[in-house]
RNA sequence: GGGCUGGUAGCUCAGUGGUAGAGCAGGGGCCUUUUAAGCCCAGGGUCGUGGGUUCGAGUCCCACCCGGCCCA
């Protein structure tokens, strides 16, 4: 181990501590208290006189004046401060804590609660151990750790020393919760399917790529499970969800990690039009338990989960925004004749829906901050979606919008096992003319459909971007624990 | 991928071609009501990496590495 100065002092006074026989890190420790529940009792606890053993981090500054000292202590659900005499702590202790202790190291302390003079609860030190001793130095004690890189790549420290990134991961695990209890309640059941797959499907993306040995097979890390959660619906489980991670080979931005965590789910019997229904009551139900109001506040917008959301035709919000109307072009050399007669600043794409993608990401999707449901997506941009009744041009999808940013995607499921295979026919098409995004041709999923899957409602949410809601966080990397970086040299 | 911007002590940051700085943290000393404790003293550097220009480079130039913001 190469020690800076620092690390080299604190490795001195670990020394120490071994040669006076003290472990620096004993196996077990002894608290009979939570810091916050003393804190929660506070006043009782010091009138019934009674003796806690706390343990928890030497946070900040010790302050050490001759005889007595003070410090704080923090553990997971508070911080408190402890008073140290040299009279009730003993010569022994007292000259411990001030020669062989330092910020960061993890103690035990045990002893009667006081408030101080200035009303602080305390604990007055009478027993002391050390529980784990810490070579690392704290950051500064004002600022803190607020460099982005070195937050992210000790997150372990990121968390030590800034509560709220706590709070972010606290309020990302009640999303979850809530969500899987709202799923559960709903009779869904929660299943796992395969993160390696032999043909990868149920989104448009590049995979990643490995390799099983022993089978000579390569294979890919999912993009989504969208086809076998329809697999289950096939074999009869009437509502099913999912939630885990996919993986997809692309650009790492605010709004994307190569790894992030998906829910999908798909009710048997159902359509899109109950999806909407069904992400309007989880939203409501997430922002009562997070927030506690359907009401957020996200980067300075009122977001209000309340009311039903209204339901906005794609083609026609792309109209209202840009002036084209899609619908009067059919193919892509006459779509983007009218942007450029209009002299819209777009960047042309090489497939018509791939243009009218553009169009929306360019014109509508900056103005969906309140909850918004864009509706009737081309089938060229679905290939998983059942066609509108009367219109087989467009399918009956809708994406879910909320602060600029897409929450989720859902759909009439397609089920005719015919119209799927000319769809993965020419997904097939795309891919050979070069867009390696293009989905797969599974045969074996062509074939669960042949067997009869019924009327489906499906929907995918991406968990990370509901964080960045709910946290008010606006990039992905701050609702992720360990979000990637490049390798340092 | 493009534009802009950053990387200097453990941390937060100054540093305008001429002896590498401050605050905090840490070390030594004094101190029994501190909470950004205080006072005195001394220390701490591969200036992201590698080249180049120059009498002289943290500073200017080039390349690369690792970030950030914006755009695509």
């Amino acid at each position: 181990m190469e020690l800076n100065e620092l690390q080299a002092q604190r490795l001195a006074k670990l020394e120490r501590l071994r040669a006076d026989g003290i472990d620096p890190y004993p196996p077990r420790s002894e608290r009979t208290h939570t810091i916050g529940a003393v804190l929660n009792d506070i006043d009782g606890m010091i009138e019934r006189g009674e003796r806690v053993t706390l343990t928890g981090r030497i946070m900040g500054a010790r302050r050490i004046m001759g005889k007595l000292a003070f410090a704080h202590i923090k553990d997971e659900s508070g911080s408190i401060q402890l008073w140290i005499s040299k009279a009730d702590l003993g010569d022994e202790w007292f000259g411990r804590f001030r020669d062989q202790l330092d910020s960061f190291d993890i103690v035990q302390v045990e002893g009667p609660l006081r408030r101080t003079k200035t009303g602080e609860p305390s604990i007055f030190v009478e027993k002391m151990s050390i529980l784990a001793k810490a070579l690392n130095p704290p950051p500064e004690k004002w600022h803190g750790l607020s460099d982005t890189e070195a937050r992210l790549r000790e997150r372990y420290l990121d968390l030590i020393v800034n509560d709220e990134v706590k709070q972010t991961f606290r309020t990302r695990a009640k999303i979850v919760s809530t969500m899987r209890r709202f799923l559960d309640q709903r009779g869904f059941l929660e299943v796992e399917t395969p993160i390696l797959q032999p043909i990868y499907g149920g989104a448009s993306a590049r995979p990643f790529t490995t390799h099983h040995n022993q089978l000579h097979q390569d294979l890919y890390l999912r993009i989504a499970v969208e086809l076998y959660l329809k697999r289950l619906i096939v074999g009869g489980f009437e509502g099913v969800y999912e939630i885990g991670r996919d993986f997809r080979n692309e650009g790492v931005d605010r709004y994307h990690n190569p790894e992030f965590t998906m829910m999908e789910c798909y009710q048997a019997y159902a359509d899109y039009r109950d999806m909407m229904r069904l992400v309007e009551d989880l939203m409501r139900e997430i922002a009562i338990e997070v927030a506690g109001s359907t009401k957020i506040s996200v980067q300075g917008h009122e977001i209000d989960f309340g009311p039903d959301w209204p339901r906005v035709p794609l083609a026609q919000a792309i109209a209202d925004k840009s002036g084209v109307d899609i619908t009067k072009y059919s193919d892509l050399e006459s779509l983007w004749a009218a942007i450029t007669e209009r002299k819209l600043r777009v960047e042309r794409k090489p497939s018509w829906g791939k243009q009218v993608d553009e169009l929306f990401s360019t014109f509508v999707e900056p103005t969906l901050i309140q909850p918004t449901f864009m509706v009737d997506y081309p089938v060229a941009l679905s290939p998983l979606a059942k066609r509108k009744v009367g219109d087989p041009d467009f399918v009956e999808r809708f994406e879910a919008f909320a602060m600029c940013s897409e929450l989720g995607n859902a759909f009439t499921e397609l089920n005719d096992p015919i119209d799927q295979e000319q769809r993965f026919l020419e997904q097939v098409k795309d891919f050979v003319a070069g867009d390696d995004e293009a989905q797969q041709m599974d045969r074996d999923y062509i074939n669960a459909l042949m067997y009869g899957m019924p009327p489906t409602g499906g929907l995918g949410i991406g968990i990370d971007r509901l964080t960045m809601l709910f946290a008010d966080q606006p990039n992905i990397r701050e609702v992720i624990l360990f979000p990637h970086l490049r390798q340092r040299q």
